[in-house]
DNA sequence: TATTGACTTAGAGCGAACTCCAGATGATAT
DNA sequence: ATATCATCTGGAGTTCGCTCTAAGTCAATA
């Protein structure tokens, strides 16, 4: 699979795809003789976590880290899981941020709506 | 109140609460007559607004919009609310981001669970 | 074979959201 | 009054995560 075709497929910039490669958010793509990215499964199997990944939250610094263990070998697999379980907790937090700002904003989007709908506004 | 109070009630920068003010992220703070701030408890509510959406991720261009349109008066009240459903449909995006990558990641580390207690790895 | 178009790299540039700094001024305790 | 400390402003600097540019190389087509 070429750079434009995985570009398209996952909706990332072509910049974005061989910056992620650059800087090790994925292993190093695999490449024709002369040096063009051809992704494999392998490949476009990472920039798919990457992306699921990074709309999360997940900064650019965790996937480097995480990439970097998965090449050093199994015996940084403990490390590995205990990375995954700090972005996870990360995740948890920011699950319930923004729990707390819906339930704030829905709060005053009904305010609004009564205020708009009988032009009375009793504001706090 | 003093900015040092402030800054540490809401655990905010004294430099992050004079930068929301600057570029009007909350209304101008109320003042000694020496031009020392004195925060009321409006200007407080407005802190805690700001830091509860910049926390869930809301960008700080849409409280400078928001904040902007309710000095403008009711005039503003049907936009203010097309802006905070806006801001809570990017919400929702977010969590539904969240909710899937945290399945993700539960789904694998589970498997570094399984493989660290067993010691198999059977990795995909 | 020439030319067009996609791809390559290294490095600079950019927008967002702070964060830090310098120098001035305000408030307070002796 | 003076020393000390907090706060002020304007502006520069930093970090993150891309995004763009330039100049060169590879690949397919006429």
């Amino acid at each position: 699979m070429t750079i434009s075709e995985v570009s398209e497929k996952y909706e990332l910039s072509q910049d974005t795809l061989r910056y992620y490669e650059r800087i090790g958010a994925i292993p190093p793509v695999h490449r024709t003789k002369g040096g063009v990215r051809d992704y494999t499964e392998v490949d476009t199997g990472w920039i798919e976590l990457v992306k699921c990944m990074r709309s999360a939250g997940l900064s650019v610094e965790a996937l480097v880290q995480y990439v970097r263990l998965t090449q050093e070998g199994d015996s940084t697999l403990l490390e590995r899981r205990e990375l995954l379980n700090e972005q996870r907790e990360q995740l948890m937090g920011q699950l319930e941020a923004i729990r707390m700002a819906k339930e704030r904003l829905d709060y005053k989007i009904s305010r609004y709506d009564e205020a708009l709908k009988t032009g009375i506004l009793k504001w706090d």
